[in-house]
DNA sequence: CTACAATCGGGACAGTTGTCCCGCTTGGTC
DNA sequence: GACCAAGCGGGACAACTGTCCCGATTGTAG
């Protein structure tokens, strides 16, 4: 690959990482290419369709949160390392509106596309759900699915007003409901 | 007004009703037309905008559910009171998906049109919420966001895989969150 | 330095959708 | 029954966006 070529992929990458983490996933690639001070041609060509685009960028932090999910799995007991699991899922998304987009399922479904084991959110999520049951930390009845749902409800919160108190709350509201009851 | 032009207008908004509740605020004004058997100018004529054909078609629904929301704050303890609007609020939103939509803040904004005294679902939750924390049944530093962003989730749950069993356990869960521990 | 192939820029194109307008039709009254 | 304004149908138009292509440019091997 030719020099100029690898340059302008990454630029495009990097640019395309940014602004959508800060205006949403709905921006058009016409807006990306002319942030990157390229044409449009050359953002397509890197990545023939947008949803190819999405894939490079979000795949990669999907691959940062398995990573840190599979250490809290093995450096915390069951509990605490579904609780923190959940925590770190939702502070990252927080504060990334195309990542915060993408998790919701709102314009691209991350797990269709994040199949790979590294890539596999849903896989550690149910290992840890799983894991913290066991332990008698969460309610047995609870599948991913909630657990996933009630992540979305963190993340509408910071659509209305976004501080950290508020989110720490949130997040404390979901896990207060999801933890066993004595 | 010409008695066809009523019989129109009513037609419209009867035909709008059921598809946005089967499939979402998305579906465009023309196949609203199609299937109201008129063109798309007589829809545009009775409802300029596409807004204003949400607007007359949400703010119906959103008063039916504040109304019942008064009745169960005049006839229910507070704690109860607002623990069976929250679900009556999820189950109403969750059979209709123009609702839920409008709920979760995509693709309408409700509370923007919805201010009039019998529309304004935002004030007669706070009313329930805070009798319900002056009762000592809901934690008291949850704020009326909050409430709505559960009640996100909870809807959310319902674009994976929708069951009545699911649904009541996940109206649990945000309870549980929101419920005063001891 | 030269030549050529890889790459680039940006405009063309197609598909969607909301809004508006105009010529024709029809309901309701005299 | 006739008249006319209210109302209708549906096509025109504009805005937006993703994708593709072509002529111009530039990096790089020899």
């Amino acid at each position: 690959m030719r020099a100029d070529a690898e340059r302008n992929r990454k630029r495009v990458l990097e640019v395309a990482l940014e602004t959508f983490a800060a205006e949403g996933l709905s921006v058009p690639v016409a807006e990306i290419a002319r942030r990157a001070g390229v044409g449009t041609g050359t953002v397509s060509r890197h990545f023939p369709t947008k949803d190819s685009l999405y894939e490079a960028i979000v795949l990669h932090l999907v691959a940062e949160i398995v990573d840190r999910a599979r250490q809290l799995a093995a450096t915390r007991d069951p509990g605490a390392a579904f609780f923190e699991f959940f925590a770190l899922l939702v502070e990252h998304s927080a504060v990334n509106l195309g990542l915060s987009q993408a998790m919701s399922g709102t314009g691209f479904d991350v797990h269709s596309v994040a199949l790979a084991p590294e890539h596999n959110l849903l896989a550690v999520e149910e290992e840890l759900l799983v894991g913290a049951q066991k332990a008698g930390a969460v309610r047995p009845d609870v599948v991913p699915a909630d657990v996933k749902a009630l992540m979305v409800g963190c993340l509408a919160r910071e659509q209305q007003g976004s501080d950290p108190e508020a989110r720490k709350r949130m997040i404390d509201l979901a896990c207060a409901g999801l933890r066993a009851q004595r």
